[in-house]
DNA sequence: CGACACATTGACCAGACTCAAAGCTAGTGG
DNA sequence: CCACTAGCTTTGAGTCTGGTCAATGTGTCG
């Protein structure tokens, strides 16, 4: 049996493709996997802190974001999502979400069952390695992040987003010529990079000002890209987005 | 064969059966598997960001923590390692380092061959399940330092490192009686929670003066836990110590 | 005793925050 | 089709938390 190009996992599909080569077996396996897929409004809480979820959430088109909540209102963005990544993938071995996620403008999103996944991973162990790899991804783009936060200041921090906004989505196939969708407000940019709405709009302005990118309704344009590479002190290994960078043995 | 309670690993055997019953079989492979032991000195870098590991390190005494440098000298501690944890399990399945680790403080640690682990994964899909929950506990712990440092006040930051890191030691059985050690410099805490030695000072003794807490030498004493836990919005859920949470299916 | 690393304190500074007001923009409903 | 609204963006003025720089104190180890 051929691959379903209109297959709704394609994306995901693809991404672990990329990983290492998936045996048609493993493809068919997940083509396979029973979904519910639910299209979501935005700012709708996908799961939320202290859950006990027993499925998985997949995305299949538009952002998710997970984040964590204060007192006073203080809202700290731990991740951005996007079209292949599974947010939620850790609740498989952890009992109890310690954060809630939810979309970033509308979404559509397929759920599978903790039960599927096991059956999945138990019946193709290097799909089992895949899926681990993911989680570890997002435990390297989570240091990413600390780093910037704990250690950069406003501007390079933004800088910094905007680079792996743009390599993120490019890796996708969903960017090219320096342009990308950014489709979140300056206040979720704010708590995601640990500073204010009203301090990132001004960083925003200067950087425009600069001629280094521009940021506008949801559009990101990158006018110079070696030069906010440099303010931002850019690498991009902490994303793994490369597939033969992974051991050749697994 | 019973289990060997001066097995040098036995910390970890102990930690993994703390999530799930560990098979008789499952702990003797561990026990069998071949390691090279090393007792290292103070700030001696195990790996290195772009190294391309070929073993995992496990430490069986002191210890060790994750960070990145930037430029002007700035760095970023990104976790903290005690007993019984591999920190550097993630290279199992992630080709590059995108960080360094070094000890803290004069540390014992074991070296396995990634090939071993593989064998033993692999021989044993429960024991590859809880290691990779191991490294979703990891991944949970930068969430919950990402918080902090992204929206905490610096006495807010201080106060609840302090309850991590007693609470992480008394799971171990490391730390009672609201004492426990913290071998880190002014600078190390400082570079962990994104401030300066100087203000990390400042606070310490703010804390002191309030009888909230005591860290001198080496040595942290808790007050006023309740207290501190309070100013600090501490809630121990992101360190998932509790194995009843874990999915009751796996 | 001397050297070194670390802790502590003071004086001053600045990057980012707060508060508040005004301008946009995309939807919504009449 | 336009007025209205709600949410988002932009800007200014003033403040403050935490940073910088520099000096002094403390403790440990050879």
């Amino acid at each position: 049996m051929n691959p379903d190009p209109e297959h709704p996992l394609r994306l995901f599909i693809r991404k672990l493709d990329g990983i290492a080569a998936l045996g048609d077996d493993a493809r068919q396996a997940i083509e396979q996997l029973p979904i519910t897929v639910r299209t979501l409004t935005s700012r709708h809480d996908i799961v939320q802190l202290g859950d006990r979820p027993s499925q998985c959430c997949l995305i299949l088109a538009g952002w998710a974001c997970r984040y964590m909540l204060l007192d006073q209102g203080r809202r700290q963005i731990l991740s951005f999502h996007m079209p292949g990544d599974i947010p939620d993938l850790l609740s498989l071995h952890l009992g109890v979400m310690d954060h809630s996620l939810c979309t970033v403008g509308p979404a559509t999103v397929a759920f599978v069952s903790h039960k599927s996944v096991r059956d999945l991973t138990a019946r193709f162990p290097a799909l089992a390695a895949m899926l681990w790899r993911e989680t570890l991804v997002d435990a390297s783009t989570f240091r990413g992040w600390m780093v910037g936060i704990g250690r950069r200041s406003a501007t390079e921090r933004v800088a910094h987003l905007f680079c792996e906004l743009y390599v993120r989505q490019q890796a996708l196939q969903l960017a090219s010529d320096w342009r990308c969708s950014v489709p979140f407000t300056q206040t979720d940019l704010a708590d995601a990079l640990g500073l204010t709405n009203v301090h990132v709009n001004r960083v925003i302005r200067d950087l425009r000002k600069d001629g280094l990118a521009t940021l506008r309704t949801g559009e990101l344009v990158i006018h110079k890209w070696q030069e906010l590479v440099a303010l931002a002190e850019f690498d991009a290994v902490y994303l793994h987005l490369n597939a033969h960078e992974t051991p050749a043995e697994v």
